[in-house]
DNA sequence: CGACACATGTAACACGTTACATGATTTG
DNA sequence: CAAATCATGTAACGTGTTACATGTGTCG
């Protein structure tokens, strides 16, 4: 969903052709989103077809390029000033996993827990590398793409802190159950409690 | 791409019918992620074309049921040991907004960044106000539901404190730069950079 | 010359959403 | 009885990924 907008929005800077927008998009993220480049001729067909952006014919050097119409322009408007909506999040795999981890019967939460933190770990540790080998071109972008970065760091941290959430709250709640259980023991139980 | 592992792991628990499916998985996560109850189906399809489940004919009450097979178990086991990939992370339309902002001329980030502040600090206290209204079922499935709910205000959080980064760094590179930029601009400074 | 990056596409597929059709069962 | 919910599907569409085809230009 984000693929058509990020496109309108270069091409408010001027007119590009297909390679170049992937290039530019590219360099803004810092490489974190590759955009595939068939992607982005479909999605410049699309666009077309939506009336858009539309073909400026070829530059200088032979490019395909297109540009931003009006109708285009009001919708890179309205994607920047509405905010990104919460009221339905993407799907978080790994809140779905662990919700299912938790509820189906012979799954080790646990290790599904300290796995994925230190998966998470390195993911930091390699987000600290990159940001030492740090922005070297002294592009603009260059600011772009630290903030990207720091995203990446944010939401990172944001789930380790979530996972010792967890395991605090499955320590308490184990204390409060301790057997562990089977599937018919899990039955069990529910009937127990609906029957309070 | 979660929603196949998650059918899957609730077949473990048992074959199931496609309404009933549906029924699980968002009880385990409290609505956050509404599944289309025709998604169920079509995955369910899918996943017996694959060898992962297999129609086990009508229960007592008629409804069409699906189990698991021994390759759909694998391919749980494997799922709930194999730590979520941060090397690919799905992209962040806000990341990728506020990116494109930042080196698009003439938006004001600052505004994008207030709305989103004001938008996401509504989502807490939604969240909040969900929390309280809290887990009445007695249920098992409470747990993941406070835990789901959990990750929601976690990773809000981390994108407010985010967004003050952006704003902290933004302020920054506005005192060293201080002039309004238009497009003739940025190229002008890129030259002036390139040239150094 | 041969390998590699640049450049433009197309086709097939996977996943997800929305909307529709259809019927049974339940409930006010 | 009428409306809502349960239940099983299908069709169309949007988006994204992978892989392939094809050609140009550049550089060692």
């Amino acid at each position: 969903m984000s693929v058509k907008q990020a496109l309108l929005a270069l091409l408010e800077q001027g007119p590009m052709y297909g390679y170049q927008l992937r290039g530019e998009f590219e360099q803004r993220t810092g490489s974190t989103w590759p955009l595939n480049v068939g992607q982005v001729y479909t999605t410049l067909t699309r666009l077309e077809r939506d009336g858009l952006v539309e073909g400026a014919g070829s530059d200088a050097d032979g490019h395909v390029v297109y540009s931003i119409t009006d109708t285009g322009r009001e919708e890179v408007a309205a994607w920047f000033t509405t905010p990104v909506a919460r009221t339905q999040p993407p799907r978080d795999e790994l809140a779905i996993k662990l919700a299912l981890a938790v509820t189906v019967p012979g799954v080790d939460v646990g290790t599904v827990i300290q796995q994925q933190r230190s998966a998470t770990m390195t993911a930091l540790q390699d987000y600290a590398r990159l940001k030492r080998s740090g922005p070297v071109s002294g592009q603009p972008s260059d600011l772009s793409w630290g903030l990207v970065l720091d995203s990446l760091v944010f939401s990172a941290e944001a789930e380790i802190r979530w996972l010792d959430h967890c395991e605090a709250r499955l320590r308490r709640a184990a204390l409060e159950r301790p057997a562990a259980r089977t599937a018919r023991d899990v039955a069990a139980t529910a009937d127990e409690e609906v029957a309070r």
